[in-house]
DNA sequence: CGCAATTCAATTGCGCACAACTGAAATGTG
DNA sequence: CACATTTCAGTTGTGCGCAATTGAATTGCG
């Protein structure tokens, strides 16, 4: 198994900038799409993460939506200001913990997943790409971002 | 060959979820591990890029630099003139069409090529990928984008 | 128990991405 | 040639991602 480190100098600077670039391009690209079909929800991509994640566990504190999504209160504070200001999620401490801060669906975020279901199937028709590459994709990304975060711990 | 929009509901929704989700994920954890390397030389890591591409094609203007990058005056206006303050970039009005910018490399800009080129070996140490992996992750990611930008033109 | 260390959310500050707009320069058309 | 259109770079405003810090609450240890 040729490691990419043992390729030739000018193959590997080229493929080591090329791959973190393309995968910058790719990520960009599915924001565009992810952009004009979260536009009529009210949502921007990062917004719909912390969504599903609420769709999917129910009232969270802010700190396990960031072990979900891997954001820390810096990113993830102003974010659910914007989400409870949209009407989506109610914030509240902790009566347990008074560091900690709830955060739940309101009506309207429960009911909008309904409207959400069909964002993804929507996604997945414009990557033309087959259940086979999509799983190997995921699988290569899983394998890259964790090699990555052992040379630079997330923490 | 199975196409992902013809697969089982459940299925399709995280897939699609999660494929753009760890793309996200790759593509921050790349950061990571460029922000710690390119601290030493000033940089961010679009700036880099765009050094790469000075490096690589000399003398350009804003434009071209947009189009290698897929990045607008909107990103690259304030970019450049953090290089520029930097000292690694110099910007100039042309001469024949007085709308656009030619962007120039400084001497500093030049010479910090040599202590660059350390940086994707670096990178790809730690991807622990082997080259045959990196380029299907590559061609992959490729195609990917080609079909969401077909979806959604960044245009 | 009492005090230091830790944990949590929030804030501040910086840089990037993108949309929308501005204004100046060049191009094209009647 | 005159005037509308297009092409540039830059600016403004919003939201994200991350580092660093703050301040309050909790935990742990002597």
């Amino acid at each position: 198994m040729t490691k990419l480190s043992q390729v030739s100098e000018s193959e590997s600077l080229r493929l080591g900038n090329q791959l973190c670039f393309s995968l910058q391009a790719a990520s960009r690209a599915f924001g565009s799409v992810y952009r004009v079909l979260l536009k009529d929800l009210g949502l921007t991509y990062p917004q719909y993460l912390v969504m599903l994640v609420l769709w999917e566990h129910g009232e969270l504190p802010v700190k396990r939506i960031g072990e979900h999504l891997r954001l820390d209160s810096g990113t993830l504070s102003p974010l659910l200001k914007r989400l409870e200001a949209t009407g989506y999620v109610r914030r509240a401490r902790s009566a347990e913990d008074e560091r900690s801060v709830t955060v739940a669906l309101t009506e309207a975020g429960t009911s909008l997943r309904e409207r959400a279901v069909c964002v993804p199937q929507h996604i997945l028709g414009v990557t033309d790409l087959s259940l086979d590459e999509a799983m190997a994709l995921q699988s290569l990304l899983a394998r890259v971002t964790a090699s990555l975060d052992a040379a630079a711990p997330p923490d």
